[in-house]
This record gives structure tokens, sequence and C-alpha cells, in this order.
DNA sequence: TATAAATGTAGACTATAGTCCGTTGTACTA
DNA sequence: TAGTACAACGGACTATAGTCTACATTTATA
């Protein structure tokens, strides 16, 4: 499975139990809203800061967003 | 912590357990030696797609690499 | 000490991450 | 049906990830 479309699918699994919007979660995360659009279509490769970024605005440990990741 | 600088340890860290010279880590991910260096210094953001290269180099899943992170 | 193997560093370069603005599509609700 | 809220999408743009070449420095080892 691609790495992307995995990270992607993962954060707005989370997005989604925490009822937040796109624009929400990157409000949160301080990232560009269309970016989270891209992120979550597994269609950006992004970095560890902007992963890392995400993953506290979801309150979830990088780690976990990445634990299944074979 | 600076998650560059805490990855760039662990990279590191992990890669002299396993007696690999930064070369050949690079060699075996398929990036740049120059740039293996600069990671492992903390000086690069890297990307989800490069740290998970590196992480298959060194035979230790991501979420691993990434489990202690604050 | 000489020599090799590994690391560190600098700079120029290309590819792409990440932003920003605007528009369109969709679904819900007044 | 208008209005609001959100998701999807495009394009143009800036910042930076990642490569490559080359040289300098360290570290072992003969």
């Amino acid at each position: 499975m691609n790495i992307n479309v995995y990270f992607g699918n993962k954060i707005k699994e989370e997005r989604l139990k925490l009822n937040l919007s796109q624009e929400k979660l990157a409000l949160e995360a301080d990232v560009d809203r269309t970016y989270v659009n891209d992120i979550e279509k597994g269609s950006r490769n992004v970095s560890l800061v902007i992963a890392f970024k995400l993953s506290k605005a979801l309150n979830i440990p990088l780690s976990n967003l990445l634990k299944d990741l074979k």
C-alpha cells in the first residue's frame, strides 16, 4: 500500500472521529485547508513536520497514525 | 524536542547498531549519501516517503522510529 | 606517517512540498 | 430555492526537499 494513501486515509478517519471539518483541522494544525484535502486524497507526500502537526491537532501520537504501516 | 533532530538521532542510532556506513544506508534506501548525513544532523525535514524508505532499509517499522516522540 | 574508508560541508541545481485565491459541486436545512 | 457549510478541484506561486559534484576533515589501520 502506498504510504501517502495510507496516511491520508488515517488522517481522514481520525478527523471524522473528532467531528472536525478539513478547515478546522487545517486551522488547528496551522496548515493550508486545500493541503489537508490533498493529503486525505493521498496525493501528497507530507514532511515529518507537517505529519507531526497534524498528529498533534488530532491528539494522536504520530507513531500511532503510522503503526499499521507495512 | 525538534522532530528532525529526534528523527536524525534515531536513524543514526539504528544505523550504527547495524554497522552500516551512511553510504551503505543511503544505497539501501536509495537516497543520496549527503542527504543521510544532513538527516542525521537533524537539519532536514524529510518526507514520509523518504522516512519510510529509511525505516525499511533499517528493518524497523517507521512507527517504531517515531514511538518516543512527544 | 601514509593510505583508505567514512563523515562533514558547501554550492548549484531540479523536483516537489506547501500556500493562496478562487471556483465548483454537494448536501443539508430554513 | 436561497443560504450556509463543507469537500473537491485548478492554477499560479514561493519555499524547501532531495540530488549531485567536489573537496575537506576525521578516524581507523597498515
